[in-house]
RNA sequence: CGGGGCGUGGCGCAGCCUGGUAGCGCGCUGCCUUCGGGAGGCAGAGGCCGGAGGUUCGAAUCCUCUCGCCCCGACCA
């Protein structure tokens, strides 16, 4: 090889990326700069909270959209319950306080006065009772519907918020784990055993369908060990999803809270015989850490790739002008096309800046939108349009007649979604490995190169090594898939 | 809260070891040529070097203390 070749094989393989460092090279710190450079999301001056930027706000609109649609599918109704808990409501559940007190943010005072030496202010007006901001609302919405039930008539009843939560972190990183996050928490109550751990697994479902359908996200189902249920609750179901460093991401869950936050918040009825019975609940959440898992599962190395169910512009627009007396015509015939497919309910963006091409261009690619639209004088002349797919880049673009395009669009992007979805599959599944013994477990956990989970009998978390393997490898058992029946357990690290 | 790294224009960095009052790339502003996968020229704007003390004639640079950020853990959605 001569030594201009080998140069020239050097860059091939130093392609240039939008994002640096790539995946392979810094996988927290590309996550980071995707973020940025999708303009999402940014950090708040409080540590741990986030300001979530417009574009980043718009995944969360159409992730609450949809979400909340499957909800009410599932005669659950929505409603807002207050940001601040007494104290003495979270006190009551022992073992829930013990699994929340550590992140609890608590307000003390509701005053400020001047500070003694004039400089600043401080808090006066110490409140008789401490409040908490709610790490999640169990306990104050077990409260209130206590007196809302009375009757077996008033089961199951089904309520669901969208809100923000506090629980003070460690360890913070945007969307995936903020002091302050957004989700629906949803909390029902029932008459019996039975329908509290039916809804439990039901709730469970639609968090999967909708991971799968709308972020085109794979995620296992299963059930948390009991060292990792939620506190409180008699059983937690979670969804995990791999992520492409390997890590897990718990990404929804659902617990059925058995009589426990009904006995300690008295939520009784009277039965159809006249006995006094105590309700059974469930609750269940997603988050806005979703985001995080969105762009861990979908993200490259030239930035975000939204699936088009989430994304907040399907197809940007982006008129070329080389000479001002066509760029009337051509914004003209671009709003025209822009009219055309919203009309076809296709969120279309337009880039009329007088911003460079490939700016627009590489903007467009960073921020992931699924499908790139040129018009210059070419398409306007010819009645045609030229597009690319931001998953196949390149390769994939197309010039052709403006009825033509309109005419697939919707079928393009349901395309995308789906072999988004496939891909993610395909890479889950090869992140996904089994092992037959603790050794084996330990010999992949120990080698650099190993990443993803493990899959292995669920016998072994019985074992003191097991807790040995927790230690030494910062592991943790994710959960045991429904797929097996509880007989074997996912073990790995995780978000 | 432990272990490691880092704080220098909007972003990414150099300068620090061997003190002399700040520089590079990108971005930004203006003009010209450009514009279909990251264009170029010329002219500009922008930083009391995270903060507070100290040493010194003089501190981004040396010392002490603080605050913040990032990574790896413990805790967790």
């Amino acid at each position: 090889m001569t030594a201009q070749s080998a140069q020239k094989k050097n860059n091939q393989k130093k392609a240039k990326t939008a994002i640096t460092p790539t995946r392979e090279e810094n996988f927290p710190e590309w996550y980071q700069n995707v973020i940025k450079a999708a303009d999402m999301a940014e950090n708040a001056p409080v540590r741990g909270c986030m300001i979530i930027k417009p574009y980043g706000y718009a995944v969360w609109e159409n992730f609450q959209r949809e979400l909340d649609r499957r909800i009410k599918d599932e005669g659950v109704k929505n409603a807002y319950f207050p940001l601040l808990i007494p104290l003495s409501y979270i006190a009551k559940e022992a073992e829930h306080i013990d699994g929340f007190a550590k992140e609890c943010a608590v307000v003390t005072h509701h005053r400020l006065e001047a500070a003694p030496d004039g400089k600043g202010l401080v808090p006066a007006g110490e409140l008789t009772e401490p409040m908490i901001i709610r790490p999640t609302s169990e306990t104050i919405i077990g409260e209130t519907i206590a007196k809302w039930v009375t009757s077996y008539r008033d089961l199951p009843l089904k309520l669901n918020q969208w809100a923000n939560v506090m629980r003070w972190e460690m360890r913070p990183r945007l969307f995936l784990r903020t002091a302050e996050f957004l989700w629906q928490e949803g909390h029902n109550a029932f008459a019996t055993a039975e329908e509290s751990n039916a809804d439990a697994r039901r709730m469970l479902e639609v968090y999967a369908e909708f991971s799968r359908n709308v972020l085109a996200i794979p995620v296992i189902e299963g059930e948390k060990t009991p060292e990792e249920r939620f506190p409180g609750a008699m059983a937690t179901y979670t969804i995990e999803a791999i992520l492409q460093d390997g890590k897990a991401l718990q990404s929804g869950t659902s617990h059925d809270l058995g009589q426990t936050f009904s006995r300690s918040a008295g939520i009784r009825y009277q039965s159809q015989d006249g006995a006094e019975e105590l309700a059974w609940t469930t609750s269940w959440g997603m988050s806005s850490r979703m985001v995080g898992g969105l762009i861990m599962t979908h993200g490259d190395d030239d930035g975000m790739q939204m699936p088009p169910k989430v994304a907040p512009h399907h197809v940007v627009i982006i008129p070329i002008v080389h000479d001002d007396g066509d760029r009337a015509k051509i914004l003209d015939y671009a709003e025209t096309l822009a009219r055309r497919l919203k009309e076809l309910n296709i969120r279309v963006e337009m880039d009329a800046s007088d911003r460079k091409t490939p700016d627009k261009l590489w903007g467009a690619i960073k921020q992931g939108v699924p499908v790139r639209v040129e018009i210059g004088r070419r398409e306007m002349e010819e009645g045609n349009v030229t597009h690319t797919r931001r998953d196949i880049g390149r390769d994939s673009k197309t010039t052709e007649s403006t009825d033509a395009f309109c005419n697939k669009i919707t079928a393009m992007l349901d395309g995308m979604q789906e072999e988004m979805y496939q891909a993610a599959l395909t890479r889950t599944n090869a992140m996904l490995h089994d092992a037959k013994s603790l050794d084996e477990a330990r010999q992949f956990f120990s080698e650099k190169s190993s990443i993803g989970q493990l899959r292995m009998d669920a016998a072994f978390l019985q074992e003191d090594a097991f807790e040995k393997l927790q230690k030494d490898f910062a592991v943790t058992p994710r959960c045991l898939p429904f797929a097996d029946e509880g007989k074997k357990v996912i073990v790995g690290k995780a978000y």
